[in-house]
DNA sequence: CTAATATGCAATTACTAAGTTGCGTATTAT
DNA sequence: ATAATACGCAACTTAGTAATTGCATATTAG
């Protein structure tokens, strides 16, 4: 069986956390504006939010812990940048998944052929 | 900028919801088991886990209501079986994302080689 | 028919997460 | 030096989620 990672200490990708941290819109609309490249201090982030700039701040330490951002400290502001890592990590999982359901949906389909 | 979809209906891939619904080990669990292509009844699923059957019943509602499953009834017992199309859809966005994140890294490429 | 099996519904508890507010501190601009 | 900006920490409120327990109902087996 298709089995999900024990979940680990850092770098040892842990789906379910990754996914989880992916389940908010707030957060899932963070990681698109990052993904585009540039880099955003939290106060970038906040505008145009209807949110506060401690809850932005939240989200964004929620992203840090799966490594789906990355900050550093620059002068007066800390700068969040988009890390691919986890994500691709995520897709590869999802791809276990469908192959496993393609194989199994293959395998019915020959046996009822035979 | 990348949007997110604005959450919908049936059918309408709320991408947020899908990936909360994955963000929980034990979901994540019974989805590798029903990706195998087996339909299995609740108390299948609840075998050899460590909580209840009804707790196992919540976590196949949640799963249901995003469509990563889908349940019929069969006499007394009622059978839950994968349905690949949401997890599809996070998979293509997903690839957008990336998709966006690798273009931002070859413009800055291009405008560094200039 | 009766017992065992499989499930559904409802109430409850404990915990976690989202968001706010207030306040203090560091950094930059004038 | 002073004011404005950007942030961090902590307490708190509210709402949602995971899980349990107890009980009722439907279905199948003997």
């Amino acid at each position: 069986m298709l089995q999900a990672h024990p979940s680990g200490g850092a770098g040892q990708p842990n789906h379910a956390a990754i996914f989880a941290a992916l389940g908010d819109e707030t957060r899932l609309a963070l990681v698109a504006k990052l993904s585009a490249g540039q880099p955003y201090s939290i106060s970038r982030l906040t505008e145009g939010s209807h949110i506060t700039r401690q809850a932005v701040t939240k989200h964004l330490r929620v992203l840090e812990e799966v490594g789906l951002v990355r900050s550093m400290r620059a002068g007066r502001e800390s700068l969040f940048e988009f890390n691919p890592e986890p994500m691709e990590e995520v897709k590869e999982y999802l791809d276990l998944v469908s192959k496993q359901w393609d194989n199994a949906l293959s395998r019915l389909k020959a046996f009822l052929e035979d």
